[in-house]
DNA sequence: CGGTCATTTGAAATCGTTCAAAAGGAGTGG
DNA sequence: CCACTCCTTTTGAACGATTTCAAATGACCG
């Protein structure tokens, strides 16, 4: 069931038998599942166990006190949800399901060994953290820089990418479980400019946008409109001195 | 000369005598000047050693292709700057002064060190890259969600409460080293009305900028244009539970 | 004292928002 | 299976926040 986490983590290093046990494990202690727009935590939580979201999307998200939504990332299959964040008092941001999701609440204690015992998931880790942190100093770029059709195209190069590395692509085609409104609280731009924006990326033959699935006819085409550059994802087993002595 | 990181800790966590003197050891193997707007690392370099602001303010930043910048994060006396990083094969931002600065080069090899051998140190550096992603996750909902004169006047609180921290402020007032353009990559606004937004401030009796100093002569009114609060800075010592036993 | 960089001002152009409403789709209960 | 409702997508038109362009003023450095 931690199936994509394992593939996402494999993206850094190589994972024995044991660490991809030692993960089952962890995230089979407790499941829950969530229907469409339920909220995961809220701000202002006391954290407990680590959520895993191992099916559907979520994202993170702060309301302003007016009413506002600010999405700030979308949590994919494979993605922590609040890794670490028992140290802190309270939860400063709200995560909340985008569809159906099931998630694994990890025990923290189980988060803590795996850090302290197993050193190859524990370096795993560290990296998902770096590779979150850069994918919330993109999100700035995105939002203070690009106008719209570039930022909603990067957007949807960066979710097509994302869920490529853990393997829920088929050719160019991926999900996209989410309404234009979403799309809107993401990207800072109104739902009307939204539409108008995604019809200009269908009119150039950027994308295909049906229902709830995403096609990319041509990447490279959609990454040059978007100056998209994947580098910060750091994807792509990088971490070769660290292969699994014990595969 | 890491009273301000100590001090920034210290926020988190209470640290014994020998905690502290660990940090000065690791800050003071070596250190390095730099003027004003050089790069202490730059987009695509491997990383190396950590390196900790000792003096003066520098900024995390992108560059797109065309030319356009995106200044992600200030970085204030006592910050680190690629803390863990040392993982990643390339730096996927760069990181510039905006003022002279000084920072201490910590070898990788006493980052480790105090990570695994001053537990209280440990969770505290983890405590900073929490802090770090909720800051850049605020950045994002600013750019997101709020106008120019909120975000401006959001920027501005988070800069004078994150300087307050490590005792850089007196009474209201406090440094401003940067210029309107450089407001102006770090807002995703234009220099011009990043112009026309401090003016307003200004008239309003909000802030009070001359040189390169601000003042707020009332942050609590500062606070309510700007929809701020300070929750996702994680200040003031939090972690009763984590007291040093030996100070 | 000249030169460079930073701030300020004005006016026109533009991108994106807002408001309002129609059209399309999906699920529900009768 | 239809009628109904709710939600999402789409369209039009006016408005407004912010940008762009261009130039003047001010501040600091050598």
């Amino acid at each position: 069931m931690a199936t994509y986490l394992i593939r996402k983590l494999e993206q850094f290093t190589a994972l024995s038998r044991d660490d991809k046990e030692a993960l089952e494990r962890a995230a089979s202690v407790r499941q829950r599942r969530l229907g469409s727009r339920e909220d995961i935590f809220h701000e202002g939580d006391a954290p407990g166990r680590v959520n895993l979201i191992l099916d559907g999307w979520a994202c993170r998200y702060k309301m302003l006190e007016d009413g506002r939504r600010q999405i700030a990332a979308f949590l994919l299959p494979g993605d922590l949800c609040d890794l670490r964040m028992f140290i802190l008092r309270q939860m400063d941001h709200s995560v909340g399901t985008l569809s159906p999701v099931t998630v694994a609440e990890i025990p923290k204690d189980a988060v803590i060994d795996l850090s302290d015992n197993y050193p190859r998931i524990s370096r795993a880790l560290w990296w998902t953290s770096l590779v979150e942190e850069a994918i919330q100093r993109e999100w700035t770029t995105n939002l203070g820089q690009r106008d719209a059709l570039e930022r909603m195209a990067h957007l949807l190069c960066e979710v097509f990418v994302r869920l490529r590395a853990v393997g829920l692509t088929a050719g160019s085609s991926c999900e996209l479980p989410v309404t234009q409104a979403e799309l809107a609280d993401a990207t800072g731009l109104s739902t009307v400019h939204v539409n108008r924006t995604i019809q200009e990326l269908r009119a150039r033959g950027l994308v295909i946008l049906r229902g709830k699935t995403l096609s990319i006819p041509d990447l490279d085409a959609l990454q040059d409109v978007a100056l998209f550059s994947a580098n910060y994802l750091h994807l792509g087993r990088v971490g070769r001195e660290y292969d699994a002595n014990d595969v």
